[in-house]
DNA sequence: TTCGATCTATAGGAGATTCCTGTGGGCAGC
DNA sequence: GCTGCCCACAGGAATCTCCTATAGATCGAA
């Protein structure tokens, strides 16, 4: 099968004119590259030198390869270095998971970020739910991803980064007074997000267990996909609602005016963790997983101190 | 280094998924594709497919790799198909040498012959003095010529096709009577072509070998590049040519007006031949010497038939 | 949960390939 | 004719490639 080798030798060769000269320029032993062009001759069923004297002289079919040949070798040259661009992370896309709700937390900042460091690559945050995030991990599809625990999974490195607390929001400071107890959820008029996803969500399962303990069910009002959307609805006074500190403190300035927050008791909490397969991270992950990391700590420590 | 082989076992693998259903596509067992794919991830530094669980996941450097080898591979391909359509004349240069009078002799005629059965090739006939054509040969820089002897050169070898004889050609009818000697050729105002190649010409130095015997030179009044030339000159009457007879038979109707010729005695001949060099002819010129060997073979026959 | 099918990784060995050194022969220039 | 240069060839060492066999891991179905 015609190789590469043997085309880097006839080039050489047509170049310098003889094999001699070919060998010494490769830093081959010139029988080597007689026999590689010989081999090629064979394979194209062809003859590319005349042996003239002591000369080489290239023929029609020695002229007609030429310029293939040297595509060909442009090609693994250039396909040498598109890999190489991408393991430097000068190209390429970088891919990460991320929880649902992600964006309250670091998502804008995080892509300035790895943009800034790395400012030829294509970023893509995927990610509608931990959970289907998870399977991704898996099933391999994504290398590594920010969500929230539990993460049963022993092939999985489980880094938790941030606790985050539930707290009761709403518009009306009346009912904001007291701690909200289960049963205190149980009789309010809840608007709830994630409505696609309530049946693996942590969030909901973690607050529909509380609230069955109280023997009654969990009936939110109304639900919606969307957080920011729930919030809007609290903020008209439509329904109260819940949602985690973090987020809160995500939006800052965004959240909508009159909503005012409460503490659980009994506090629920939820841990989000980076988590990655076992082995070696690639270079892009290895990034963000680190920024990601750090973002997500220095944000708990944030949390933690104002809480203190 | 990086193979075209790993290339394409990497390329297989993408396609199909696994190694194992690359190797069947291939045609290897699965240790050998598994094998090709981690050397081209060692050599390239990177990793192109994760293992995950029971099947593989290409990476992003898997990707950026994988137009860089499709497109090394295309060129190898290519590069055959080139080679291949040179071999079989469908494209690519037939040369050809001839010696300088040739277009009297088979030309255009030749060349037709070759286009008819090789429309796709580019046609060259090179050659303005058959010594000058021998030396190409010698130096490899053409593969066969026709041209005319004596050639000696114990590493060509030499097919004679053609004995062709010289006349003397006038205006004048008187000068036509007889037989012409070297003597009236030493006499004779001449107008001579091949001005450039006096030294070397064969037909040059055979004429002035007769004519120095009778103790004169051979001094033409006229000097000229150009067989046409000379005849167009004689034509006018304004000095007597030499030529051969295959030139006047060439020529046939285009023969300036008013032109006759008659034998030299002792008669002088030249004998055309085609050489190549020892060893196998590439098919383009296998091609051009068969058919300049038989068209030149028939243009004797045709010569010698008249004479009789 | 277990079993069987399926896939990758690894080991070891047979066979090719590749590359080397050494040598012979042809050619050109002095 | 001598010398230098180049290609071709031979033989052997090192490397590469590919195979079979097997172990380890995973997934899906029973």
């Amino acid at each position: 099968m015609l190789s590469l080798h043997q085309l880097r030798c006839f080039l050489a060769t047509l170049e310098h004119g003889s094999f001699t000269a070919a060998a010494t320029a490769l830093g081959y032993a010139q029988p080597s590259i007689s026999e590689q062009v010989r081999l090629l001759e064979q394979q194209l069923d062809t003859t590319l030198f005349r042996r003239v004297g002591r000369g080489l002289v290239p023929t029609e079919a020695a002229r007609a390869l030429q310029p293939h040949a040297s595509a060909a070798l442009a090609a693994v040259a250039e396909a040498g270095r598109a890999v190489a661009s991408v393991r430097e992370l000068l190209t390429g896309t970088v891919r990460f998971g991320v929880f649902r709700t992600a964006r309250f937390y670091l998502a804008a900042d995080l892509v300035a970020d790895v943009l800034q460091r790395h400012p030829g690559v294509r970023v893509e945050l995927v990610g509608q739910n931990s959970a289907e995030v998870l399977e991704h991990l898996r099933k391999g599809r994504l290398e590594a991803a920010v969500i929230a625990l539990p993460v049963e999974d022993e092939n999985m490195v489980v880094t938790p980064v941030l606790r985050d607390e539930l707290v009761y929001v709403s518009a009306d400071p009346a009912r904001l007074h007291a701690r909200i107890t289960p049963s205190d959820l149980a009789s309010a008029q809840l608007v709830l997000p994630d409505a696609s996803w309530r049946e693996t969500d942590t969030t909901r399962r973690q607050l529909a267990q509380a609230v069955q303990r109280t023997g009654h069910p969990l009936r939110p009002r109304i639900e919606v996909e969307d957080t920011e959307t729930a919030l809007d609805i609290a903020a008209r006074g439509l329904a109260d609602t819940v949602t985690w500190r973090g987020v809160l403190h995500g939006l800052g300035d965004r959240l909508p005016a009159g909503l005012g927050w409460a503490p659980l008791r009994p506090a629920m909490y939820e841990t989000f963790a980076v988590v990655h397969r076992e082995g070696e991270l690639s270079p892009a992950s290895r990034v963000v997983v680190d920024l990601v990391t750090d973002r997500m700590r220095g944000l708990d420590r944030a949390m933690r101190a104002r809480t203190a």
